[in-house]
DNA sequence: ATGTATACGTACCGATCGGTAACATTGTCA
DNA sequence: TGACAATGTTACCGATCGGTACGTATACAT
C-alpha cells in the first residue's frame, strides 16, 4: 500500500519518504474553495484544474469528494484550536480574558470583506444528513468547543456554568453567521461586548 | 403574457381566476424539499416527480431554479413574521415579554427532531454569492429582523439599545445554528434564559 | 540494464444538472 | 361550439457531476 488515503497529510520529517506533492496542492486549493464558496457549489473539475493536477491524482490521494471535504474540515479543526488557544494562552488562569480575547479577535475577523464565517458550521448546513463524512468532524468540532467553553464558565465561577457557556457558544455561532449575512457593520462587531455582558450577568447570580 | 410569473401565489378569493393548481404543488414541494434537505441539494427533477407535475409545468410558473428558491424563501418569510408577530401580539406594550415568548418557541423548536434551522440563514450560506435571489430575500428578512430587535431593545429602555438588540439576533442566530448541530440537548434551549440574562445585565447599565 | 514501485496523464464512463421545443389534452367560460 | 388558458407528454439539449480504466513517465535498487 503506498501512503494511506484519507490520513491528513504529515509534514516530511526530514529524510523521510516525502508525501506526494499532488495531494497537498490538491488540499490547499479544495481548502479555499471550499471556504469561500461552499462544498457543494466546487465540483471535483475546478479543483484539479486550479490546482494544476488531474482527477485520478485526486482520486488516489482522496476516496471521495466527500472525503476531500473531511479532510478540508480537519485542517480547518487544526486552525481552529490553534487560534482558539492562542487566546487561551495569552492569559493564563484567566478564563475570562481568554473569552474575551477569543471574542474579540472573532469580532474582528467577521468585519474582513469577504468573510465568510466558519467552514464547520457552514459545513454542517450544506450537509444535514448524520454520518455524512464531512458533518462528522464538523459535530466533533463543535461538541468540543461546547465543552471547552462549558469549562471555562465553570472555571469563571458562574453559578450556571453549563447555561453560560452554552450561551456564549450562541453568540459565537451568532457571529459566524451574521458575519457573513451583514457584512461590514454587522451585528457580529458587538459578540466581545455582549458577551461580556452576558458573563457579567451570569457571575453576579 | 398568462399569469404573472415569479409573483406570490394568491389565495383564490371566491370566483376570481383561480390561479394554477400545478405551481401551488411545485411550491408545496419545494419548500418542504429545499428546507429540510437544502437548495442545492435538490434538483429540479425531484421536485417534479414529487410534486406529481413535470418540468415544463415547473418553468412555466417559475423562471428559473433560483427563483422559485426565492418563491420558497418569501413564503417562509410569511410565516416567520406571522410567528414573530404571534409572540409580539400576546404581550402588548412589552418587548421585554415579547422576547421572551418568541426566545422560548424558538427554543422548543430547537429541540424537535430532526429540526433544521433557519431557512434564511441556511439559504444565505448555501448562496454566498451577492445578488443570488435566495440570497437577497434572505438578507432583507435579516436586516428588517434586526431592525426590530433594536427597535425592541430601546422600547425596553436599554442604555445601548443597538448592541442589545445586535446581541439578542447573535443568540437568535446561534439558537438556529446549534440548534441542527447538537439536537435535543443542545446549546439552543438555554436561548430564552441567556437572552433574559444580557436583557438584564443591558438594563442596569 | 532491467525490474519494481510510485506518481501522473489521457480519455472516458453513466448519471444528473438546469432548462426547452413541439404538440396533445383538458377544463372553463362565452 | 369555439376560443383560450393551463397542464400534460415526450423527447431532447449542452454542461457538469463524481468517479475510473488504462497507459505512461520517473526514480531507485539490484
Amino acid at each position: 500500500m503506498p501512503t494511506d488515503k484519507n490520513i491528513e497529510l504529515t509534514i516530511s520529517d526530514g529524510h523521510a519518504p516525502a508525501p506526494p506533492k499532488a495531494a497537498k496542492k490538491i488540499l490547499d486549493v479544495a481548502y479555499d474553495l471550499f471556504y469561500r464558496r461552499g462544498i457543494r457549489a466546487i465540483g471535483v473539475d475546478e479543483i484539479v484544474r486550479r490546482a494544476g493536477v488531474t482527477k485520478p491524482s485526486l482520486y488516489r490521494s482522496f476516496p471521495s469528494k466527500d472525503e476531500l471535504a473531511a479532510s478540508y474540515l480537519r485542517r480547518y479543526d487544526l486552525e481552529f484550536w490553534g487560534r482558539f488557544d492562542e487566546a487561551v494562552n495569552a492569559h493564563p488562569g484567566d478564563p475570562r480574558a481568554q473569552i474575551r480575547a477569543f471574542l474579540t479577535r472573532i469580532g474582528k475577523r467577521t468585519q474582513m470583506p469577504e468573510y465568510r464565517g466558519c467552514g464547520m458550521t457552514n459545513a454542517a448546513v450544506e450537509y444535514p444528513e448524520r454520518g455524512h463524512p464531512a458533518r462528522v468532524v464538523s459535530e466533533d468540532n463543535k461538541q468540543e468547543l461546547r465543552r471547552r467553553l462549558r469549562a471555562m464558565a465553570a472555571a469563571m465561577g458562574a453559578g450556571d456554568a453549563d447555561t453560560l457557556g452554552d450561551g456564549l457558544l450562541l453568540l459565537i455561532e451568532g457571529a459566524y453567521i451574521s458575519g457573513q449575512l451583514f457584512g461590514l457593520g454587522g451585528p457580529a462587531q458587538s459578540v466581545a461586548r455582549n458577551a461580556d455582558l452576558l458573563i457579567e450577568a451570569s457571575l453576579k447570580k
